[in-house]
DNA sequence: AAGCAATATTTGAAGCTTAAAATAACTTCG
DNA sequence: CGAAGTTATTTTAAGCTTCAAATATTGCTT
């Protein structure tokens, strides 16, 4: 039922036959509907509620968990975007005086980034309300659903970052 | 140690406390990283291997399933995208052969997206390759992991879609 | 200390994405 | 039939995103 192969000339047939991978991927199809349906709400409520992108809302959620400021490659890595990305971003988000960017003193290529006293009241606001909506959205789970779920996931991110290999 | 309330004053306080999420939001970041980690890698393969980008990968992957063609809207329905957005992209495909369009005879604002020989011809070389890069980067589940990961997504889908009232 | 490799960021070009407004064609209901 | 509402698509403006090339600064090696 769920894509056992049938015996049938198993050791005639196995050389030759291309491996048939649709389960993976119909496993990674409903990984990305999945997500991309929960992100899509979550952007919606967000521009409808706050006016506010979701990339804004990340990045600010990632500097309010670092008081002291972060670089722009530190962002980088944890938001897993592209450098020249964060650029335009943090760009205009100092522009509309959530942000404060200036260049490190111990290292005079670095800008580092911090969240101003704007920023952090707005964002505080904004994260309240948008862990009620992620918590909506997953009431259909069970507490062990939830459990074994972030346990397959963590799995999923070790495969996938071993099958890219990591180790650099 | 999963984030079990402690029991303490527990019917004092429940009421006037605000409900901690914090597991869902943990669980749904996981989601997100778990998902942006994978479809950056399969970007990048794509663009090294075969130039071209995801988006237009996934459009050709759509109508390679629907030999009649499909509309835009039925294109957008399917992929999660705007309209808007598939205007363009399937414009970029027209002009480089892969797709054909024309106008539906039966609904003259309807326009009818086809796969040309060449589009088909080339999907097919791709998507081969791409089932085997899935399947690496899942290798680390068993069996039996990735047949739970599939329950509890479509339990996700589920529970997220009935949060953003779906039946409309 | 001079040169060279590595690191941090910005810029530029192209493409992706969305929401909202505009256009066009169909359907319905009186 | 014809007005009014609905559906399919395109257009527009703004923002997001990437990669690759350019710039600036640091650290290392001799």
């Amino acid at each position: 039922m769920t894509g056992q192969a049938i015996p049938l000339d198993a050791e005639t047939k196995a050389v030759e036959m291309p491996e048939d991978h649709r389960d993976e991927l119909r496993l990674w199809l409903r990984l990305l509907t999945c997500t991309t349906l929960i992100e899509g709400e979550v952007r919606r409520r967000l521009r409808d509620r706050f006016d506010v992108t979701l990339p804004r809302f990340d990045l600010m959620a990632q500097l309010e968990k670092a008081p002291g400021g972060m670089t722009l490659s530190d962002l980088s890595k944890r938001m897993m975007v592209s450098n020249g990305n964060l650029t335009g971003l943090v760009e205009r988000l100092v522009a509309s005086g959530h942000l404060d960017r200036r260049t490190s003193k111990a290292d005079r290529r670095a800008q580092v980034i911090r969240l101003t006293d704007l920023g952090r009241a707005e964002f505080k606001a904004m994260a309240a309300e948008h862990e009620g909506w992620i918590a909506d959205l997953f009431t259909g789970l069970t507490r062990k659903d939830q459990d074994d779920l972030m346990r397959l996931l963590g799995k999923t991110k070790l495969s996938a970052r071993a099958a890219m290999g990591d180790t650099p």
